[in-house]
DNA sequence: GTGCCGCCCTGATCCAGATCAAGTCACCGA
DNA sequence: TCGGTGACTTGATCTGGATCAGGGCGGCAC
């Protein structure tokens, strides 16, 4: 893999963010079931990529969007790792999620019909923009986005149920860790060996820990040989073990 | 208002569950903008009182639907108050939330196509029954029922999300009593009194935090005169300063 | 009536994880 | 070469809320 090289800077050959293979990206999308043709339409599809737009790259930090913009697209990110957030009136940052490549950010917005949290890069980051009023519209014509759509929106619920639930520091790392990895491995790429792109303070705010306990409870895995950690290179050495330790909040 | 007895039956002129008074209730509900004839066309909002079965009464503690059961619909609250919840493999129960009248439950079913909570009634429990499949169907043909839908959706992820950051018992406590409060408003109950129809361990959980706990911060509240509380029966004394404690998980 | 049971409250103790305080290390710009 | 800076780690201490233990009370069966 090695897809982003020691200056942070991304390889020439990156499949993800090659705009000339894009069909490779599209399938692992997790919009390629509609965006792809299968078995949708001719002139829908068509529809669908023209309402598509490519935007990107935003560099670390860079914002995808922001709390209180009004609500018009959501996006898939199409290369690069995005992090949600809000800022409390007190300035603290809470962590919503990290929103890797083939996957959907802004769904959460629909309701309050503006953003309710920051969208941030965390590397070098590219989306597909979807204006959603045009998406809506094609939903009605097409079924088959419209399921997706809603099944979208409803696996959002149970993920950011699971992360309400009342668990130990080991047990959100441990979940942790395989969630990114199956997403990793949903998308095409390794489920044993992949990078975290984001640094650990978010990773302890995502989980509602101390950055000190991340630490801490990496270190412990190390030492029971589940997983290897070079800085960010992150291997997973023992799933079995540590979906055993996860188990109370995997299931859903 | 006094809807529930001492005996826990209901009182005969409950107005939620007096199928007699149809409109009333219809107008409250969250689905109530689609349901009731406000631009409408006539036959599509013929076909959408057909697919909606009445269901009920559960008793408490009866189950709408259970965990694991084929995903078929979604279901509106008509009277009384729904508690949804998972049961993890050590047998721990995990509450994550209560939905009152005229609120929707299942929305997080859709995606793993299977009910992924168990949905159990409180007290004496009327619901609407939707047929998911066919509230598609009609969802493509009435632009409205989708959106509908949609928001619905996106806000219950908002809700969850809120749910999951991290803070003390008496910001969660706070945020709660508010939340309830704000619900039962804008289905034409009081605001300031209501009936806190769950038990405290219930409530908890749902919060995570221990049953001791919820305990003591009532008492807490009630010493500083920000609440008055008899049993389960609640009165809000002074909102400002409960929003206040709250403010960091009301945002959103 | 009496006993039981479910729910709630209160006090004492304990502990997981936060916070505080120092480091180390890699990187970078002058 | 030398600070400077930001990300990460490690150890010491503190604390909010869990857990444990006990008791009160109302409803209900007998």
């Amino acid at each position: 893999m090695n897809r982003i090289d020691r200056h942070g800077r991304l390889a020439e050959t990156d499949p993800i963010a090659d705009d000339g293979d894009e069909l490779r990206f599209c399938s692992t999308c997790a919009f390629g079931s509609v965006c792809l043709p299968a078995g949708v339409d001719k002139s829908a599809l068509q529809e669908l990529h023209v309402l598509v737009e490519h935007v990107g790259p935003y560099r670390n930090g860079a914002h995808i969007f922001r709390r209180g913009e009004r609500f018009g697209a959501i996006f898939a990110v199409r290369g690069g790792v995005v992090k949600t957030c809000v800022i409390d009136d007190a300035g603290r940052e809470q962590v919503l999620g990290f929103h890797l490549p083939g996957e959907m950010v802004g769904l959460n917005a629909i309701h309050p019909d503006k953003y309710p949290c920051d969208a941030v890069a965390l590397d070098t980051v590219y989306v597909c923009r979807f204006s959603f009023a045009a998406l809506t519209t094609l939903a009605t014509k097409i079924p088959d986005v419209q399921q997706k759509l809603f099944r979208l929106l409803s696996a959002d619920i149970g993920k950011a149920t699971t992360l309400a639930g009342d668990h130990t520091a080991e047990e959100r790392m441990a979940a942790f860790l395989l969630d990114l990895a199956a997403r990793y491995a949903a998308r095409g790429f390794s489920a044993t060996r992949f990078r975290l792109v984001m640094p650990r303070g978010d990773i302890a705010n995502h989980l509602r820990l101390a950055s000190e306990t991340v630490s801490r409870v990496l270190r412990r895995f190390c030492d029971r040989e589940l997983i290897r950690v070079d800085g960010r290179e992150l291997e997973l050495l023992d799933r079995d073990q540590l979906r055993c330790i996860a188990r109370n909040l995997l299931p859903e």
